[in-house]
DNA sequence: GGTGATC
DNA sequence: GATCACCAACGCCAC
DNA sequence: GTGGCG
C-alpha cells in the first residue's frame, strides 16, 4: 500500500511544523499510525546543515521510488547518532521495542540464527531509522518469503584514493559491453559515495551461486582486458591507488549495498542515483546528485530503478555462465 | 539514539 | 531534570 | 587465531 501524493504532503508538512517548533513530536503517518520523533533541528551533517528533518522530509517525498527499493527486504543499518562525521556503528538485529508501524520478521542470519529484523517497505520504517541515525539502511538482495533466492546481483565499482571518476565511468562502460555481450541488462547508479553500482536483474528462484558466479566472471574478465584501469585484488596494497576495484563480493548473503535513492553518510548528503548509462559522461560527478537536488532530476527522468529492476534477466543465459 | 540506574 | 554507563555486526579469506 | 576488507 502506497500513500497517495496528498497523504505524503500531510507527512511532509507535518515534519516541517515538528522541526520549526520544539523538533520533538508525533507525526501522524495513517489514520490509526504514528511515529514519535525528536530532535529534528539537529544537524547531522553539517556542511550542508542538513538536519534530521530535512532528511526525513526528502525519504517522503521520494517515497514512491523507494519503497519497491525496500519492501519485504531485512535491512542491515548503519547508525550515526552524532552526525556523520561522528562515531558509527553497525545494527544488524531490531531493538528491543521497536515502535508499531517499524516491519520487524524473525530472520534466519547467514549464520543459521533467528533474528528479529527491520524490513524494509513502509514509510514508517524509513522514518524511524532515519530518526534513530540509521542514515545507511541497506537492503538485502533477498525478501521476506523468499529468503534464499537472490532477485538482483551486483558489480561494485570502487575507485582507488587517487582514481578520477572519468576512470570509474570508463569501467563501467566495459562492463556495459561485457553485459551487451552476454544478452544481460542492467541497472547503472551511483552509490552515493565514489564509485558506481551496477547492478543485474535476476530471475526467480536464482541461487546464491548464481548471485555470486556471474559478476565474479563479468569482474575478472574487465579486469583481465583492461589491467591498467581496472583490478579484482583484494589487498589494497596491492591494488594500485588510481585503479578501479571490480568488486564482486557483495552478493553473499547479508552482503549488501546501498539503496537506489537512499541518503548515503557523506558530506553533501548524496544520494545513490539511477541513471541513464547515456549520463555516463566525463562531465558527471555523483556529489551533484544530493537529497536537495534529486526530487528536481525525477521530476525530469522519473523512476528510471524500478522498471529494470522488474524486468528479470533470463535464467537460460544467468545459469549456463 | 534509547534505556535504565542514580543523585 | 540532569548525567552516566552501556548497548547497538558479520562473513570470508590470506597469513 | 588474527587482521584486512567491504
Ligand atoms: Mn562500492
Ligand atoms: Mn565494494
Amino acid at each position: 500500500m502506497t500513500p497517495s501524493a496528498a497523504a505524503l504532503r500531510k507527512i511532509t508538512d507535518q515534519l516541517q511544523a515538528v522541526e520549526a517548533e520544539s523538533g520533538d513530536g508525533v507525526i501522524q503517518l495513517g489514520r490509526d499510525s504514528s511515529l514519535k520523533v525528536s530532535n529534528l533541528a539537529k544537524v547531522f551533517f553539517p556542511k550542508p546543515g542538513i538536519t534530521k528533518g530535512e532528511v526525513m522530509r526528502y525519504y517522503t517525498s521520494v517515497w514512491p521510488y523507494l519503497r519497491t527499493v525496500l519492501a519485504d527486504r531485512p535491512l542491515s543499518l548503519k547508525r550515526f547518532p552524532d552526525g556523520v562525521a561522528g562515531k558509527f556503528f553497525f545494527q544488524q538485529k531490531a531493538p528491543p521495542n521497536p515502535p508499531d508501524v517499524v516491519r520487524v520478521e524473525s530472520i534466519k542470519s547467514p549464520a543459521g540464527e533467528i533474528q528479529e529484523r527491520i524490513i524494509g517497505g513502509t514509510l514508517g520504517t524509513t522514518l524511524y531509522c532515519t530518526q534513530i541515525g540509521a542514515f545507511e539502511c541497506n537492503p538485502w538482495n533477498v525478501r521476506v518469503g523468499s529468503l534464499s533466492d537472490p532477485d538482483f546481483t551486483v558489480i561494485d565499482l570502487d575507485p582507488g584514493p587517487k582514481s578520477p571518476f572519468a576512470r570509474v565511468i570508463e569501467v563501467a562502460l566495459w562492463v556495459k559491453e561485457a553485459l551487451d555481450h552476454l544478452g544481460l541488462h542492467a541497472g547503472v547508479k551511483t552509490s552515493g559515495a565514489t564509485g558506481i553500482h551496477i547492478v543485474i536483474p535476476l530471475p526467480p528462484k536464482s541461487t546464491d551461486a548464481v548471485a555470486e558466479r556471474v559478476p565474479r566472471l563479468i569482474a575478472e574478465a574487465v579486469a583481465g582486458a583492461h589491467p591498467q584501469s581496472a583490478t579484482v585484488v583484494r589487498p589494497i596494497s596491492k591494488r594500485g591507488s588510481s585503479k578501479i576495484y571490480v568488486d564482486f563480493g557483495q552478493n553473499a548473503r547479508g552482503k549488501t549495498i546501498a539503496a537506489a535513492y537512499g541518503v548515503r553518510a557523506r558530506p553533501e548528503a548524496s544520494v545513490s542515483t539511477p541513471l541513464r548509462w547515456d549520463e555516463l559522461t566525463p562531465g558527471l560527478d555523483p556529489r551533484d546528485f544530493t537529497i536537495r537536488t534529486l526530487a528536481a532530476r525525477l521530476e525530469t527522468v522519473g523512476d528510471l530503478w524500478g522498471p529494470i529492476m522488474k524486468r528479470p534477466n533470463p535464467a537460460r543465459i544467468v545459469t549456463t555462465l
